[in-house]
RNA sequence: GCGAGAGUGGCGGAAUUGGCAGACGCGCGAGACUUAGGAUCUCGUGGUUAACCCCGUGGGGGUUCAAGUCCCCCCUCUCGCACCA
């Protein structure tokens, strides 16, 4: 089967040593130009070009004073020989400004062509720029972007910005250098985008978003209005992280071993007045609608820890003397006969009733210690368990023992339902406990040594003891696993309690103490929440030059007395602003959407549009947002579902997390170790193409892997050859294109390497990608003949200049990407290797057709000195692949 | 402790429906061209060896004609969660 050539090409890549000597190669011809145009027939014909087209040896580039300056420097150090090496200084800049002035990036909405949304995490514009590690999935991004587009797909490839946030503010108020955080913003998206330029990014710059933006954020308020509609936020009274440093409150996921993430500061809990969003409403749909996605096996896990779904019974235990019932969850019922004692967190609500006069003052010792310990501490004090005894005691539902109930802050208020029956037999926790303050161990799983350690397995054992008192139920015998749904079902009957799911998944605190963030539009009016109506957003983030915290808890915003008294627009009274700020995490939840049509005024997205270009197909980032951001994201994105202001489930289909890239010194890249490669550096050393290569090269997209500059060094002098196939040492095309036709084993290389690189882009290995045009390269050049790599995603500059000089007029970045025909990735010729008892002891070179019994034969010669004269007990004939003699 | 992933030359890494281990690059060695070479080009480069042999994919067993790849046990590293009832 032959697959015509389409009609775009090859690219030639090539490129050169950053700034020194030209190179001296023999001048001589080299080879020939392959004209794809012209393969569209059967055989591979090549096409003379004509160098007075497409050589400009008068261009801008050679016109450029870079090229002049060196020019003049080879001349007086290098003699007679002069050439022209590969400038990519002047060729980089050329393109980039043909590309921003063409727009050649721009995505606009055609129905007829299938849609490709290639996404990258948006990066917060710090003011250190840049860094390798960023430039490795954006790089990886563009890399699949350019190729779809040349696959005939319609691209979507965005940049913007998640420009709010903590540093700006931080260095304003900390660093004292009272400078506006709009202004160090600003300041540090235009490094980042000039940075992002240099690099030779494809994004559609037309479709940039900043979150910081009253046109963006307009509609990140209005979708905190569709929330507050649907009861998914509300203010709660919650004990929250306080850090004091910062001076405000920080979500669980800002707090690293019990300190502030952001400067290390120590955290406490105290209560207050927050907004959280009501995300464990959905939780079970986070959590089933993972099957929808292609995302990393542990991305995938760690949100379904995350969300920590357990399944089990709620069992309400009578209070004891005392009116009403404490109510635990568990996911052992089974195991209800061995409860010995129950335990509540030292918050539950439940103790002060429990507790007779006589033991207030213990009780009330220990839950003021544990109020006062910060996370940081609760975990330091897991050596040893503390508690109390309340004084109180509970009736265990099943045989009406009383149980003594304790408090203890291994038992977390935050989870289930603050208070657990304690089966010391059957718990670790519970054990260590009740053997700490000798309280008793009742088995009722057989098949462990209680005396010794806990048994906890519930796949084996048999369920013991478990008989109630009149004898009416039991579930002695079972397994736990048949003994759990029968006692479930049993305590349902009697209404003392049910089957039940519970979740490690908590609301999610959404408020900040900030200035640096969204307003809420939200209006306090007689203490209550009254939304801003749609048409008077956006509340716009006043303007102020004190970014200081009130140091009350309220944000800086609580200091501006004029922006903070306003009246009620439907009935004009009296009424506040809210003064918190929406978290970082807000902007980013949406941002993918309002790409799709950034400048709308009327709707937060065109439905039109949104069905085109949703979901997005490839989404690549740092795994360091595996839970948070995917999370958030995907739970608005549910919200607006349901809203229906989206139609598809999932925002992002697929998910690559690209790895971290250490230091040279395989150590994490930090300014206090000195090892931090600025990109700038290397682009000014060797060029875009030739870090953007490198990136690659490295290793597998998703590896951690060490930084080398030497490497640089290696895939730079890849590039030099490149470009020496197809431009002549003066500068000027290869004289030498001529219209004979390129040998069989010139096409078989060139198939082969199309083949791969196709291959290989599709699932994302850049980097044996790479070592496959490096490969033909490499041939190539032995065979004085040219073929092309597939160069134009990956060093897209070189292969715009390249392509140019081969006549053409159009950037290559919409033409058609080769294809290959699959007869001609095969060789006619195959190299058998022999083995003599599995070890390799020859190999044969035959034909493509040679039967079983010719390369028998021709194995047996090959190793008759090994044999010795034996005659093979058995022989093993792998077709196409090896023959094996056993003697 | 629990969960996930990974251990291959001096280095980054290739190769897993079991079938030539080390592609490609770095580094290193020799040579060519040079007044020169930190440029460029050519050749070589897992260990051992004069050569052959032999040994080699974290360690130890096993399955197989054949194991980096499959099975069992162990070690190490990275990431995540860490009293989640």
């Amino acid at each position: 089967m032959s697959v015509p050539w389409p009609r775009g090409v090859p690219r030639i890549p090539a490129r050169f040593p950053w700034g020194g000597w030209p190179p001296s190669w023999p001048s001589e011809a080299w080879g020939l130009s392959f004209d794809p145009e012209a393969l569209d027939g059967s055989p591979f014909l090549i096409q003379s070009v004509d160098p007075t087209q497409s050589c400009d040896p008068t261009g801008s580039v050679l016109d450029s004073p870079l090229f002049r300056s060196f020019h003049a420097a080879s001349r007086t150090t290098h003699r007679s020989r002069m050439s022209r090496a590969y400038d990519h200084h002047a060729v980089e800049a050329k393109w980039q400004a043909y590309w921003d002035q063409h727009r050649t990036f721009r995505a606009t909405e055609d129905p007829v062509r299938p849609k490709f949304y290639c996404l990258d995490m948006f990066p917060y514009p710090s003011g250190s720029g840049l860094h390798v590690g960023h430039l490795e999935g954006y790089t990886a991004t563009d890399i699949v972007s350019r190729f779809k587009r040349m696959r005939g797909f319609n691209v979507l490839h965005p940049m913007g910005w998640d420009a709010f946030g903590l540093p700006a503010e931080q260095y304003a108020v900390k660093v004292k250098t009272g400078i506006h955080p709009a202004q160090t913003t600003a300041q540090n998206i235009a490094t980042f985008k000039r940075q992002m330029k240099r690099v030779g990014l494809s994004y559609d710059w037309d479709r940039e978003l900043s979150t910081t933006d009253p046109d963006y954020y307009r509609w990140t308020q209005w979708i905190f209005l569709k929330l507050f509609e649907r009861g998914l936020a509300y203010v709660a009274e919650v004990p929250v992280n306080w850090c004091p440093a910062l001076g405000t409150v920080l979500a669980n996921e800002e707090i690293v071993d019990g300190r502030s993430e952001v400067g290390g500061f120590e955290v406490i809990r105290k209560p207050m007045r927050q907004w959280v969003l009501k995300i464990t409403a959905y939780a079970d749909r986070l959590l089933e609608d993972l099957k929808l996605v292609d995302w990393p096996a542990s991305t995938l896990e760690m949100q379904k820890n995350w969300i920590g779904r357990s399944i089990g019974a709620d069992v309400e235990f009578a209070l004891a003397g005392v009116a009403g019932s404490v109510r635990i969850f568990t996911t052992r019922p089974d195991k209800l006969f061995g409860a010995t004692y129950m335990v509540l967190a030292p918050e539950h609500p439940l103790v002060e009733a429990l507790t007779p006069p006589d033991r207030r003052g213990e009780v009330q010792a220990y839950r003021d210690a544990a109020a006062r310990k910060s996370d940081l501490q609760r975990q330091e004090l897991d050596k040893e368990k503390t508690g109390v005894f309340t004084g109180g005691y509970a009736i265990n539902p099943v045989n009406g023992e009383r149980l003594p109930v304790w408090i203890a802050d291994y038992v977390l208020m935050s989870y289930g339902a603050g208070a657990i029956m304690a089966v010391p037999a059957h718990d670790q926790r519970d054990w260590e406990f009740a053997r700490r303050f000798a309280l008793p161990i009742r088995e009722v799983i057989a098949g462990g040594a209680i005396d010794k350690e806990a048994f906890v397995e519930t796949e084996r054992g048999t369920v013991i003891n478990s008989t109630t008192p009149d004898g009416s139920f039991s579930i002695d015998g079972l397994t736990p696993a048949d003994a759990i749904p029968k006692i479930t079902a049993w305590l349902e009957g009697r209404n003392t309690g049910r089957k039940a799911i519970n979740y490690k998944l908590r609301d999610w605190l959404f408020a900040r103490q900030r200035y640096w963030g969204e307003p809420f539009p939200i209006l306090w009016v007689d203490g209550e929440a009254r939304p801003l109506p749609e048409e008077q957003l956006p509340l716009m983030l006043p303007e102020t030059s004190d970014f200081k915290p009130s140091g009350t808890g309220e944000s800086p915003l609580a200091n501006l007395a004029d922006w903070l008294a306003t009246t009620d627009p439907r009935n004009g009274q009296p009424a506040r602003r809210e003064t918190n700020t929406m978290p970082q995490w807000a902007g980013s939840c949406w941002y993918y959407l309002r790409f799709i049509d950034p400048k709308n005024s009327r709707q937060l997205i065109d439905p039109a549009q949104e069905r085109y270009w949703m979901p997005v197909d490839l989404y690549i980032g740092g795994s360091e947002h595996a839970v948070l951001h995917l999370l958030y994201s995907r739970f608005w994105h549910k919200v607006l579902y349901d809203v229906g202001v989206v139609s598809t489930p999932e925002p992002f289909l697929k998910l690559v997390h690209q790895g971290i890239v250490l230091g040279e010194d395989n150590q994490k890249m930090s300014k206090s170790r000195g090892n931090v490669v600025n990109p700038d550096d290397m682009i000014d050393r060797f060029g875009a193409d030739a870090v953007r290569l490198y990136e690659m090269f490295m290793g597998p997209l998703e590896a951690m892997k060490p930084w080398s500059t030497r490497g640089v060094e290696g895939v730079t002098r890849f590039l030099d050859r490149t470009w020496r196939l197809m431009v002549a040492d003066d500068g000027s095309l290869s004289p030498a294109v001529t219209s004979a036709e390129p040998a069989l084993a010139s096409q078989r290389i060139l198939h082969q390497t199309i083949k791969k690189v196709t291959e290989d882009i599709e699932a994302l290995r850049f980097n044996t990608a790479i070592s496959h045009m490096m490969v033909c390269t490499n041939e190539m050049t032995k065979l004085e003949t040219r073929p092309r790599a597939l160069l134009a995603p990956f060093a897209p500059h070189m292969a715009e200049e390249l392509w140019e000089r081969l006549g053409h007029r159009q950037s290559l970045a919409h033409e058609a990407w080769p294809a290959f025909d699959p007869a001609l990735t095969v060789s006619d010729r195959l190299t058998i290797p022999i083995q003599v008892n599995g070890k390799l002891r020859g190999k044969i070179d035959v034909g493509l057709e040679a039967s079983q019994a010719e390369v028998e034969r021709c194995a047996l010669d090959e190793v008759a000195s090994t044999l010795q004269g034996k005659t093979p007990k058995k022989v093993i004939y792998v077709p196409k692949k090896l023959v094996n003699f056993v003697v």
